[in-house]
Formats: C-alpha cells, sequence, structure tokens
DNA sequence: GCGACAG
DNA sequence: ATCTTGTCGC
C-alpha cells in the first residue's frame, strides 16, 4: 500500500496557511449555476485519520447523480499533513483526497464535500480550495453552523434559512433534509450557485439527513483506514 | 485576555 | 474526527 506523502512546499504554519487561503480564493468562480441537478455524477469525498499513527485515509465515491448508483469507488492514505485548526480543515486532508480523485477513471461530476466552501472565516473553506485546485464544480455541505447564525428553518423537508456571517452576510442555508430532523449546512466551493447546491443536496439526502455521497464516502474510508492499519505495521 | 470553533 | 454497548424503531 502507497503513503501519499505530504506535497514539497506544504505551508508549515498557520500563517502560510491562511496567506495561500487569501491567494487562491482569487480564482474562485463564483457565478455559474453549475451541473444541472439530478443529472451526471455527483462525488463524494471524506477522510478518517488515525491521529496515533499519523495517518489519514480518503475515500472518493462517484454515484450517477439520477439513480444514485455507485459507478466508481477510490480511496488513498496519507501522512497527517495539518493539525485540526478551525478554518484551516483543507490542510489537513487536501493531498490524499486529490490522490484518491486522481485514481478516479470516470468524471467525477459535482464534487460534494464533508466541510464548508463560502461559509468560512476567509470565505475559502475545503470545498472551495478542492473546487479551486481541481477546476470542478463542488459544493460543502456540514453538519454543524461552525461559527455561523440562523434562524430555525420551517419543519418541513426542504425548508431552509440563510446562513450568516457577522449576522447578515449569506454565506450559505441551513437546509432541511428530513422533515423533523436537524438541518444541514449548505454552501456553494467553485462554480455552483446557491440554489443549485441545496438542489442536489435535496436530491441527495432523501433517506437520511446525510447526503447519500458522504454516507458512501464516510463508510469506505473508515474500511480504508482500517485496512491500512491491520496490513502496514 | 477568554471562549468558540467545519472535521 | 475519535473514544464506545446497548437499545429503540422502521
Amino acid at each position: 500500500m502507497t503513503i501519499i506523502d505530504i506535497p514539497a512546499g506544504w505551508p508549515a504554519d498557520e500563517a502560510a496557511a491562511r496567506a495561500l487561503q487569501r491567494e487562491l480564493r482569487g480564482r474562485l468562480v463564483l457565478d455559474e449555476p453549475g451541473p444541472e441537478p439530478g443529472t451526471g455524477h455527483v462525488t463524494g469525498l471524506d477522510v478518517a485519520y488515525d491521529d496515533e499513527r499519523d495517518l489519514v485515509a480518503a475515500a472518493a465515491v462517484v454515484l450517477d447523480a439520477r439513480t444514485l448508483d455507485v459507478v466508481e469507488e477510490t480511496t488513498a492514505v496519507g501522512r497527517v499533513s495539518f493539525p485540526y485548526v478551525p478554518g484551516l480543515l483543507a490542510f489537513r486532508e487536501i493531498p490524499t483526497v486529490l490522490a484518491a480523485l486522481d485514481s478516479l477513471t470516470v468524471d467525477p461530476g459535482l464534487l460534494v464535500c464533508d466541510g464548508y466552501g463560502l461559509a468560512h472565516p476567509r470565505r475559502f473553506g475545503l470545498a472551495s480550495h478542492l473546487g479551486v485546485l481541481t477546476g470542478l464544480s463542488s459544493i460543502g455541505v456540514a453538519k454543524n453552523p461552525f461559527t455561523f447564525t440562523y434562524d430555525q428553518p420551517g419543519p418541513d423537508r426542504g425548508d431552509f434559512s440563510p446562513l450568516l456571517a457577522d449576522g447578515a452576510e449569506e454565506v450559505g442555508r441551513a437546509l432541511r433534509t428530513q422533515s423533523g430532523v436537524k438541518p444541514v449546512f449548505v454552501s456553494v466551493g467553485h462554480r455552483v450557485s446557491l440554489a443549485h447546491a441545496c438542489a442536489h443536496t435535496l436530491l441527495l439526502a432523501q433517506r437520511y439527513r446525510i447526503p447519500e455521497t458522504t454516507r458512501h464516502a464516510d463508510s469506505l474510508c473508515r474500511r480504508a483506514l482500517k485496512a491500512a492499519l491491520g496490513g502496514g505495521p
């Protein structure tokens, strides 16, 4: 099993990482609607950690956006490339996630990330970062509101309310994917509109709160991590 | 200065 | 994220 190395020139500290985010932020494209919901491919991405052994396993699972059938799955294992710092999550996951994406043989279509895109202290979260690096459309679907505020959306599936930064700027939406269940937090990553990002999320979360893409990727990266642990040391 | 803080 | 059994429910 190959273990992905941390790239040369990778940010050595928090200041360098923040500077890189501000630089890459300039390449973010926010004026495209993105792929039509329900068509083409959608790819779920997620990672699992073993801080003890300094390992991170990433999974990419491509689904048919219309049927939600699995089209292809890949994994990659790497060294943990950054400590967890709120606002710098991307630096912890990106090298290994990119390796998993690189080994796909089909078009990933829309990237669905476990975390945020525009809803970020510098408006450049994981989903935006991955979008810019790959050039692909991307969205972020997070399970927690991070530092943002929102009013409770209506009780029905599809109801939503704005996710606000500084109490005023809409950086995403609290979207109810299942009636009577806590909402998820959707934000635009790269080359997708917020309306489409929410439409994609609803199509991917017809049965559970979390999108099928993320659910598949979550279980796969956990299995990949266990496999790496069992067959490595 | 202190607390909060995606995964 | 991760540590973790049984349990309630479809």
